[in-house]
DNA sequence: GTACCTATAC
C-alpha cells in the first residue's frame, strides 16, 4: 500500500490502529492547518500498521510500507526488528538491524532490547556481545530492559551462566524480570540446582513472588525430581491466587508427572476448573513414559473439551503407540496427523520412524524417513535404531557414514545406536573400528552405557575374555549395567567363572537385583553345583526377592491379547498353545537344540 | 508508535 492513499483509506481499512493522539482543537480550526500527512504523523501511523502486520503474520506487507516510509525514524526501525522477532524469524531482524546501522541511525533502549531477543533466537552470543558493546556506548546500561535482556542473551548462548552473572551482578536494582531471567538460565541448560539457588536468594531478599518465577522454579524442581521442594512452592502458588493462571498450573502438572507423582497429577488435572491444550499436552505426555495406555486413554477424552489435538499431542501419542507395539492405533494416528496437514513438523516424523519401527514395519519408518525435506539428528538416530533392533546393522553403519556426509555431527547416542546394531549383527571389528572413531575423531570420552555396549558387542560374539579385560581397563568403576553386559555373555556362552563374578559384581551394586539372582542360580545349576544352586534359591527367599514376571502382548485384529509363561486362562489360550507347537515343530526340523538351562526359573 | 522473564513433543 502506497503510504500517501494510507491515509485516505485508513477508516475503512479493517487492522488500522486507534490513533491515540488526534489534532488538537485549535490545529482543527487553525487558518493555515498543518497539513493531514506531514511526516511524523504518517510514520506513527505506519509503525502501528506495521505491527498489526506482523501480529498478522503479513511479513511482505509490513516490509512494504516499511519501504514506503519517507523518513524512518527509529521507532519504525524498532517495530521492524521487534516484528521479525516476534514472529521467530531472528536471522531477518539482525539483517534490519545491520542495515539500520548502516544508514547511521542510532539505536535506542528499545531496539537493543529487541535485537537481543533476535541474537538469543540465533544463538548468537558474538552477534549478542556486539550489541552488548553498543549499548554500553549509548549509556544504555541503567535501562532495566536492556540489562535484563543482556542477561537472557548470555544466559542463552554463552558457554556458561558466567556472563549472565556478570550482568546480573551489576544491576542495582534488580526487579523480578532479572531474577526470572536468571533461574532460567540455569534451568533451560539443565542446572535445576543452580535455578533453585538463585531462587532462594530471591526469596531471601524478600522479592515478592510472580507467576513467571513460580513456574520456573517448579521447572527446575521437575527437572531434578525435587518433589518436596516442588511442593512447598505448589502452597506458595494457592497462597499467592497464582493457581488460575494456566502456565503455573500447567507447570505443576508437569512436576507431578515428571516425579513420578501421577495419582497427584491425576488429581491436580481434574481438579482444575480450567485446561487448555497445554494441559492436556503435559498430562499425555507424562502418563506417555510411565503408562502409555493412560496416555491413550487421557488422549481419547480430549475431544470432551472441544479440543483438538496438537502437533505435541501427536508427538506424544504416537511415542505411545510406539511403546505398546500397537500398530493398528499408530496407523490411527499417522492418518490424524496426514489429516490435519502435519506431515511437515519433524519431531512428529522422527516419532513416526520410531513408531513404524518398534511395531515391525521397518519399510514404513525408511518411507517417512525418505520422505522427510530435512532431517536432523534425532531423525537420523532414530532410523539406525530401528535397524538395529531388525538385526540390519549394516543399513545402520551405512546411514551413519550418509549422516556424517550430510554434515551433521554424531553424538554418543548415534554412537550407541552404531555400537548396538553391530552388537546384534556380530559385526564386531567394525562396531570396535566405531568405537576407537569416536574417541579418537570425535574426542567422546566413553561413558558407562558406551562401555555397556562395547562389552555387549564383545560378549555376545564370545569374546568374553576380551570383554572382562575392557572392563577391567575401564577408567572408573563401572556400574550394573555394564555387569549386566558381561553377565548375560556369560550365561550365552557358558563361562560360569566370570558369570559368578559379574552377578556378585552386580549384587554388591544393587543387593535386590532378582534377574541377576536368578542368572546366577542358574549358572550354578549349569555347572553341577547344586549346593550353591540351593544356597542361592534359599537366599532369594529369605530376603523375599521375587522376579517379575515377564509378559508379552501381540495385537490382532485390533485387539491386544497378553499372556505370561504358564498362562493357563483366557479365550486365547488355546490359540496362543496351538501357535507355539507349531513354532517349536518348526523349530526343531530347522536344527534348533534349545538350551534348557533358560528353565529354571521363579 | 517500538522492548525483557513462565508451561507441552522426537
Amino acid at each position: 500500500m502506497n503510504i500517501r492513499k494510507l491515509v485516505s483509506t485508513c477508516h475503512s481499512h479493517p487492522i488500522l490502529p486507534i490513533i491515540k493522539h488526534p489534532l488538537t482543537r485549535a490545529q482543527q480550526f487553525s487558518i493555515q492547518p498543518e497539513p493531514p500527512n506531514r511526516p511524523q504523523g504518517l510514520s506513527i501511523l505506519a509503525t502501528n500498521l506495521i505491527k498489526s502486520y506482523f501480529e498478522k503474520r503479513m511479513l511482505k506487507e509490513a516490509r512494504k510500507l516499511f519501504d514506503e516510509i519517507p523518513e524512518r525514524d527509529v521507532v519504525a526501525w524498532t517495530a521492524m526488528i521487534s516484528g521479525y522477532t516476534f514472529i521467530g524469524h531472528y536471522s531477518q531482524a539482525w539483517m534490519v538491524f545491520l542495515e539500520m546501522t548502516r544508514e547511521g541511525m542510532y539505536p535506542n533502549a528499545f531496539t537493543v532490547s529487541s535485537v537481543l531477543k533476535a541474537c538469543k533466537g540465533m544463538e548468537s552470543c558474538s552477534c549478542g556481545a556486539m550489541v552488548h558493546g553498543l549499548a554500553l556506548k549509548h549509556g544504555m546500561e541503567g535501562c532495566m530492559y536492556v540489562e535484563n535482556s543482556l542477561m537472557d542473551m548470555y544466559a542463552t548462548c554463552s558457554v556458561s551462566m558466567e556472563d549472565a552473572c556478570m550482568v546480573f551482578q551489576h544491576i542495582h536494582a534488580k526487579n523480578a524480570v532479572s531474577w526470572t531471567t536468571m533461574i532460567s538460565g540455569y534451568t533451560h541448560r539443565g542446572d535445576g540446582h543452580g535455578g533453585l539457588r538463585v531462587f532462594q536468594r530471591m526469596l531471601q531478599e524478600e522479592v515478592e513472588l510472580n507467576p513467571f518465577s513460580c513456574s520456573i522454579a517448579i521447572r527446575a524442581c521437575s527437572s531434578i525430581g525435587f518433589l518436596s521442594f516442588g511442593k512447598q512452592i505448589h502452597a506458595a502458588v494457592v497462597k499467592h491466587g497464582f493457581e488460575s493462571i494456566l502456565p503455573v498450573a500447567n507447570s505443576i502438572v508437569d512436576m507431578y508427572c515428571r516425579c513420578n507423582s501421577f495419582s497427584e497429577a491425576n488429581q491436580y488435572f481434574y481438579e482444575m476448573p480450567h485446561r487448555d491444550l497445554i494441559t492436556w499436552n503435559t498430562l499425555i505426555a507424562g502418563f506417555e513414559k510411565s503408562d502409555s495406555s493412560v496416555s491413550l486413554y487421557i488422549f481419547s477424552l480430549m475431544g470432551t473439551e472441544g479440543l483438538s489435538p496438537n502437533c505435541f499431542t501427536l508427538t506424544s501419542v504416537t511415542a505411545a503407540c510406539a511403546n505398546l507395539a500397537v500398530l493398528n492405533c499408530g496407523q490411527q494416528v499417522h492418518g490424524g496427523i496426514v489429516r490435519r496437514g502435519h506431515e511437515g513438523n519433524s519431531a512428529l516424523a522422527n516419532a513416526l520412524i520410531d513408531m513404524y519401527a518398534k511395531c515391525g514395519i521397518i519399510a514404513d519408518s525408511r518411507r517417512i524417513f525418505d520422505q522427510m525435506p530435512r532431517r536432523d539428528l534425532v531423525s537420523w538416530t532414530s532410523m539406525m535404531i530401528g535397524y538395529g533392533t531388525h538385526g540390519n546393522g549394516r543399513e545402520t553403519v551405512g546411514l551413519f557414514k550418509e549422516m556424517v556426509v550430510s554434515g551433521i555431527r554424531p553424538d554418543r547416542i548415534v554412537f550407541m545406536a552404531v555400537l548396538s546394531a553391530c552388537s546384534h549383527t556380530g559385526l564386531v571389528d567394525e562396531g570396535l573400528k566405531y568405537f576407537k572413531s569416536m574417541v579418537v575423531d570425535y574426542c567422546f570420552t566413553p561413558n558407562q552405557e558406551i562401555y555397556g555396549c562395547v562389552v555387549d558387542l564383545l560378549g555376545r560374539a564370545g569374546r568374553v575374555e576380551e570383554a572382562y579385560e575392557l572392563i577391567v581397563m575401564m577408567p572408573f568403576e563401572p556400574n550394573e549395567s555394564v555387569w549386566g553386559a558381561l553377565l548375560g555373555a556369560c550365561k550365552a556362552h557358558r563361562h560360569p567363572n566370570l558369570g559368578r563374578l559379574a552377578a556378585q559384581k552386580i549384587l554388591d551394586l544393587r543387593p535386590n537385583m532378582a534377574e541377576t539372582c536368578v542368572i546366577l542360580s542358574n549358572i550354578f545349576a549349569a555347572d553341577g553345583k547344586w549346593g550353591e544352586f540351593a544356597k542361592m534359591r534359599k537366599l532369594m527367599r529369605g530376603m523375599g526377592i521375587k522376579k517379575e514376571t515377564g509378559r508379552s502382548w501381540i495385537e490382532v485384529k485390533n485387539q491386544v491379547y497378553s499372556f505370561v509363561v504358564g498362562d493357563k486362562v483366557g479365550s486365547h489360550i488355546e490359540l496362543v498353545y496351538g501357535w507355539l507347537e507349531m513354532l517349536v515343530q518348526h523349530m526343531k526340523e530347522a536344527g534348533y537344540v534349545p538350551d534348557l538351562d533358560c528353565l529354571l526359573r521363579d
